[in-house]
RNA sequence: GCGGGCGUGGUGGAAUGGCAGACACGCUGGUCUUAGGAACCAGUGGGCAACCGUGCAGGUUCAAAUCCUGUCGCCCGCACCA
């Protein structure tokens, strides 16, 4: 039989299609498994060569577990609301929705041509109302709860979007999107208080089974720190509170530190002497871009705040207060007492400033640098802390802090709360009106949707005022709760929201009620596997995470965390090891490989290419190889000799099928394959295989190339899909050779090998080595120290030199 | 600076304490062919050899690509987080 993937591919595409092969049924009966993967965002682009990889790992797995008697859900949806959709469609003038759609459109096609078994009957897409009604609902649910919120706060916005961001959407202190400068705004957003999941986002990753590397990110981007907040009080009257993890250094505090952006500067301006200097500095610091302010790490600048001292509350000494860059307004609480002898950063300003550094821990020189380890330093020139390691001052000074209400054990995180406001047109409508006599005023949620009105215009506007807000007929509302004039939010949510749940609403797509019934979530959650990109786990997997756990906490999931497991993939890269993009003329098309080496191909080679968590390198070359084991399979054809098992290749066949069971399991795809190559170089060595051989075969190798698989299998009579018949199973004992060669070391050294029984033991594998010729000449005569046997691996007999 | 990872033939990669280089690409020679960028067969880490070989230098061990220490190089993430 020859391997005619033009017809073939089709062939089979169309029948799993036709005969709703792969549709998860909601017999919540059965056992079930959920394998998800990250759903695309449609961009005009087309499928990129790397989307298969991921999609392939998971068809494998999905597959294999509904040939081992699983309902599995395996869902694909759009994830569709964002940038550059609308950015094509302002170019281009066509409605945005009109783009999704045709993108949408090419997307499922490729997706299609891959012989992915999806369930195409879940499909969903975040940009349809009956979807972004329950995105709308979920926010109504966080504002109810007060997890929802506006406020003024500087955000990062990007110049060119012309849109505000995310912390996690700026990237280097530029946009991540766009790589264009970001800039600090003041404006007015609604903000998600992710923060107060901050310890259980941390706690409870223990004991999931996600890969270390996803574990160790999200824990350092939540970036939990434990210290003190202390008050210092001023001689302007109001107090200054600090935040630090090294309240041992307190006696060392010989200055304080506030960010140019801190309220109490406006408060004290009759106080400050210089507040001509002091305000202009704060003008350069917001007109700074992030970029400009993360460039100029080495030099510090600030200014000093005449006429206003604080006073160090362990020793009552006034010190002198300024204003810099280096101390964030984001973190802690916008202020810090500086301990130049013992904090890198202060230790430079102190030089800068030329202010006294006092060393308070003994270990290290910090006339020429500041002192900060806390493993080995000693308490100096600290009153009531002198002699203690700096462990024990900490909780001592935090106990002393405490009992004289001047300061607490505080924990502190990195993590912000999430801007949650986009100024864009492509994206779900937030459901509130904002009326003069009641404030913020949530829309009734059997109103939901809120669709988004049809607009003339949708291009962003340079004051970040969101393109809604020029359609004052959609603006201009009723107050749901009092019934007068109320003007509607006209900033729309992030891309994020919409993927913040989509592996919800898979469980029960079309439920017009509810997110998903209760039933349904129950049944399918948590996600027993999910696979997706590096770059999503600060973003994607840390917002999802926590609108499931919110979820959890108004009773509507059952579980605290929705993945049980999480695994990532290696990019594709070019054939010159660089990341694919046009600029660098590197792209490949999945659809010339596919029209070359047929979908099968492609698949394989994707999962052979290497190990599927590392980045790899394309190879057109090296695709030839799986091309052509793909011919040699269907080559076995013209070599099937009678039924039943042959005596040489049983084993063989048994010790194939549990490497392929295994390596699945493991993701280890690539070395999957090449066993099921090297069995089949051994079938053509032997020169023939039985019908049942073949049929094993061709099973084994379904998940990984299902269109040529089920063509054998129809070719051997098979009648039902391949795709949903048993997978094989095998015997432990008969993947046991009954003799084995054996490796002989002399002092480590490889001298010869022998053969043993496989049950050998230890002094029959050693006596036999010692009776091998070779081995026997160059042990004769000499003293044996040691004799080790390890069974079925090898001996090694330690001789006098 | 901090955190994570990596370094193996001409190439992608196997082997996670036990015969380094599985499997594949490429290459060399051959068969068949009008032809070969098709198919098939044989060979392919280096060295004439003894031997030598997993970035480099040490160490632990009967045994190290694998564990430990140091060092060099590369990639990714975060980055003035007090």
């Amino acid at each position: 039989m020859r391997y005619d993937y033009k017809t073939i591919d089709k062939k089979w595409q169309d029948r799993w299609q036709n005969q709703h092969a792969f549709e998860a049924v909601n017999d919540y009966s059965k056992p079930k498994y959920y394998a998800l993967v990250e759903f695309p965002y449609p961009s005009g682009q087309g499928l990129h060569i790397g989307h298969p990889r991921p999609y392939t790992a998971m068809d494998i797995i999905a597959r294999k577990k509904r040939m081992q008697g699983y309902n599995v859900l395996f869902p694909i949806g759009w994830d569709a609301f964002g940038l550059p959709t609308e950015n094509y469609a302002i170019k281009n003038k066509v409605h945005p929705a009109e783009v999704t759609k045709k993108n949408i459109k090419h997307f499922t096609e490729q997706i299609k041509s891959l012989g992915l078994s999806f369930d195409w009957s879940r499909e969903i897409d975040t940009t349809d109302p009956n979807y972004y009604k329950w995105t709308q609902w979920i926010f109504l649910q966080l504002f109810k709860k007060g997890l929802a919120y506006k406020k003024e706060i500087a955000v990062n916005f990007c110049t060119s979007c012309k849109v505000v961001l995310a912390n996690e959407e700026v990237v280097g202190g530029v946009c991540e999107r766009c790589g264009s400068e970001v800039v600090r705004k003041v404006k007015s957003q609604w903000m998600l208080k992710i923060t107060d999941y901050a310890e259980r986002l941390i706690n409870d990753l223990e004991g999931l089974d996600f890969i270390e590397r996803v574990k160790t990110q999200e824990i350092n981007w939540i970036g939990r720190s434990e210290g003190a907040e202390v008050k210092f009080a001023t001689t302007a009257g109001d107090d200054i509170v600090v935040y630090t993890t090294r309240p041992d250094t307190l006696f060392g505090a010989t200055y304080m530190v506030m960010a140019p952006e801190h309220e109490l500067i406006t408060r004290w301006k009759e106080k400050i002497s210089n507040y001509g200097d002091v305000e202009s500095y704060r003008e350069a610091a917001a007109k700074k871009s992030d970029f400009e302010r993360t460039e100029l790490v080495k030099e510090k600048t600030g200014v000093r705040l005449e006429g206003v001292l604080a006073i160090n509350p362990v020793n009552g000494k006034e010190i002198p207060i300024f204003i810099s860059d280096y101390v964030l307004a984001t973190y802690g609480t916008g202020a810090i007492m500086a301990v130049p002898a013992h904090d890198t950063r202060d230790w430079e300003f102190a030089k800068a400033f030329s202010l006294p550094i006092i060393e308070v821990v003994a270990g290290g020189d910090v006339e020429k640098e500041a002192f900060t380890d806390v493993e080995t330093g000693v308490l100096c020139n600290s009153g009531f802390l002198d002699g203690l390691e700096v462990k024990e001052a900490k909780k001592k000074i935090t106990e002393w802090l405490t009992e004289k209400g001047i300061g607490r054990k505080k924990v502190n995180y990195k993590l912000r709360d999430w801007v949650f406001s986009r100024q864009r047109y492509w994206g779900e409508p937030v459901p509130l009106v904002y009326c003069e006599k009641c404030g913020w005023v949530p829309l009734p949620e059997e109103s939901l949707p809120l669709r988004l009105p049809e607009v003339e215009h949708y291009e962003p506007t340079d004051t970040g005022e969101s393109p809604l807000s020029k359609n004052t007929d959609w603006v201009n509302t009723t107050c749901p709760a009092c019934g007068g004039p109320a003007k509607r939010e006209t900033d729309t949510m992030p891309n994020w929201a919409g993927s913040s749940w989509y592996f919800l609403r898979y469980c029960d797509p079309n439920n017009p009620d509810c997110l998903a019934s209760k039933e349904a979530l129950d049944y399918w959650m948590p996600v027993d596997w999910y696979n997706g990109g590096m770059e999503h786990v600060t973003l994607h997997l840390l917002y999802s995470r926590f609108w499931a756990k919110f979820l959890y906490d108004i009773g509507v999931l059952s579980c605290k965390e929705p993945y049980l497991k999480r695994t990532a993939h290696g990019m594709i890269l070019g054939e010159n090891g660089e990341k694919m993009s046009k600029s660098r003329g590197n792209v490949i098309n999945p659809e010339t490989v596919i029209s070359e080496y047929g979908a099968d191909g492609l698949r394989l080679y994707e999962m052979f290419i290497g190990d599927f968590e590392k980045s790899a390198p394309w190879s057109q070359a090296s695709i030839k190889g799986c091309k052509r084991f793909i011919d040699r399979v269907a080559g076995l054809t013209d070599i099937i000799n009678g039924n039943g098992v042959t005596k040489e290749l049983e084993s063989s066949f048994h010790k194939t099928i549990k490497k392929v069971t295994e390596d699945i399991d493991s993701m280890k795809f690539n070395t999957a394959i090449a066993a099921m190559m090297s069995l089949v170089n051994e079938i053509y060595d032997h020169g023939s295989l039985t019908k049942d051989e073949l049929l094993t075969l061709v099973t084994l190798l379904c998940p990984f190339a299902p269109h040529i698989s089920e063509e054998i299998n129809e070719f051997l009579g098979g009648t039902t899909l391949l795709s949903l018949s048993p997978w094989p199973s095998y015997d432990e004992a008969k993947t046991k050779d009954d003799s084995v060669e054996i490796a002989v070391q002399i002092n480590g050294k490889l001298r010869g090998t022998v053969v043993v029984s496989a049950g050998a033991t230890k002094d029959e594998m050693i006596d036999k080595a010692k009776t091998d010729e070779k081995i026997g000449k160059l042990i004769e005569g000499k003293t044996i120290i040691k004799e080790i046997a390890v069974p079925v691996k090898l001996v090694n007999i330690v001789i006098k030199p």
